[in-house]
DNA sequence: AACTACAAATACTTAATTAGTTTCCATGAG
DNA sequence: CTCATGGAAACTAATTAAGTATTTGTAGTT
C-alpha cells in the first residue's frame, strides 16, 4: 500500500509540483481517504521525503548495475540518457522549486545525489574514456558533463514532442550523436 | 497588452488547469502587477472567457481558409487533425474540468464550438467524400467523427511522446491511416 | 529641485482552500 | 449480532487566492 501511495504521489507531484498536489487528490486517485494515507505517512512533506528516496534508490540501483552489464564507456553514457537522465527529468522543475522553499533539505538531498551520483558517475565515464582512448584527453570532464546534463534537460521534456516532429528516441541518438562527435563538418 | 495578458493566462490555464493556475503567476509571468492585469479585465473568469474565445475565433478562420484552398476532403481531414484538433487538444481536460465546475457557461460554449463547428465541420468532409466517391456509402458519419475525434485525443498529448518511440507526425499520420483505411489486412 | 503620471511592489480584506484530525457510516468477517 | 476496518464527510486551524487599496520608485516635464 505504501507503494501504491507513492505512485500516486509522485504522479501528482511530478505533474504539478509539490505545492499544487494535494492529499485529498493522491487519496483520490488512489480510491482510499485522507485517514487511510495518513496512516502510512506522517505528512505531506514525509511522502515526498520517501518518493524521492525510492526513485534515488532506483536510479543506484541501475547505476550499478550498469557498471556490471556495460563495458563500453560510450553505450554507458547512452544508457545514461535513456534510463537515467529520463527518470530525473521527470521530477520536473516545478517540484523542485517547489521543495527548495517547502522542505530545503529534501531539495539538498537530491541536489546532492545530482552532483555525488550522476554527476560523478558520468565524469567517471568520461575518464574511464580517455584511459581507454575513447574520448579527448584535453576534455575538461566537469564541463562536459553540465554540457551533457544540460542539454539532456533541454531537451527531454514532454511539450517540446508536441511542437517538434521527432521521436524521444531520436532525440537520445542525436543528443549522444552531438555530445560525442560535435556538429562541426 | 490584452493579448499579451491572453497568451500568458493561456499558457497557465491550459497547463495547470484553471483553478490551480493563479492571478499572481500570470502577472509575474509578464511582468506586471495584479493591479495593472485587472485594469485590463474585470476577473479571472473574464480572463478564461477572453482566452477561450480567440482560440475559437483562430480555429474557426482556419476552418473557412480550409474550405477555400483545399479542395480534396481527405487533406482536409488531415489539416483537421494537425492544425485543429491539436489546438483544441492544448486546452487540456484539466482546464476543461475545472471549467465546468467554475464557469459553466463557457464550458457549455466549448461543447457547442466543439459540436457546431469541429463536429460538424468534420461531418460535412465525411459526407462530401461520400459523395465523390472516396468514402464508403454505408458510414455513419456521426459515429465515424466520433471516433476520428476520440483517436486524436487519445494519443496526441505531451506524456504520450516521452513514453513512445514515434514522433508527432507520425502519429498524425498512422491516425488517420488507420480512420481512413483501417487496419485489417 | 519640484511636480506629475504611471505602474510595480506590497499590504489588505474577504472568501476559499488545504493539511491533518475526527466523526459517522457502510461493509465484511466471525 | 458484534467487531474491525476504512471510505466519506465534517471539522479545525493555517494558508492561499481573487480582487482592492496603499505605498514606493521611476521617468518625464517644468
Amino acid at each position: 500500500m505504501k507503494n501504491r501511495i507513492l505512485e500516486a504521489a509522485e504522479n501528482r507531484f511530478f505533474q504539478y509540483g509539490y505545492r499544487k498536489a494535494t492529499m485529498d487528490e493522491v487519496a483520490s486517485d488512489l480510491g482510499i481517504s485522507k485517514k487511510t494515507l495518513y496512516i502510512h505517512f506522517k505528512s505531506k512533506d514525509a511522502v515526498a521525503i520517501a518518493v524521492i528516496r525510492a526513485l534515488h534508490k532506483d536510479i543506484d540501483k541501475l547505476l550499478k548495475q550498469f557498471s556490471i552489464k556495460i563495458p563500453d564507456p560510450v553505450e554507458r553514457l547512452g544508457m545514461m540518457i535513456t534510463e537515467v537522465s529520463a527518470r530525473l527529468t521527470r521530477i520536473g522543475t516545478l517540484f523542485l522549486a517547489d521543495i527548495k522553499k517547502d522542505i530545503p533539505a529534501l531539495w539538498r538531498e537530491c541536489e546532492d545525489f545530482r552532483e555525488k551520483k550522476i554527476f560523478e558517475y558520468g565524469e567517471a565515464i568520461l575518464k574511464e574514456g580517455i584511459r581507454k582512448g575513447k574520448v579527448k584527453k584535453d576534455i575538461d570532464t566537469k564541463i562536459a558533463m553540465l554540457v551533457f546534463l544540460g542539454a539532456i534537460h533541454a531537451v527531454i521534456q514532454p511539450e517540446v514532442f508536441v511542437k517538434n516532429p521527432f521521436s524521444i528516441d531520436e532525440a537520445y541518438k542525436n543528443i549522444l550523436n552531438i555530445f560525442l562527435k560535435g556538429i562541426q563538418k
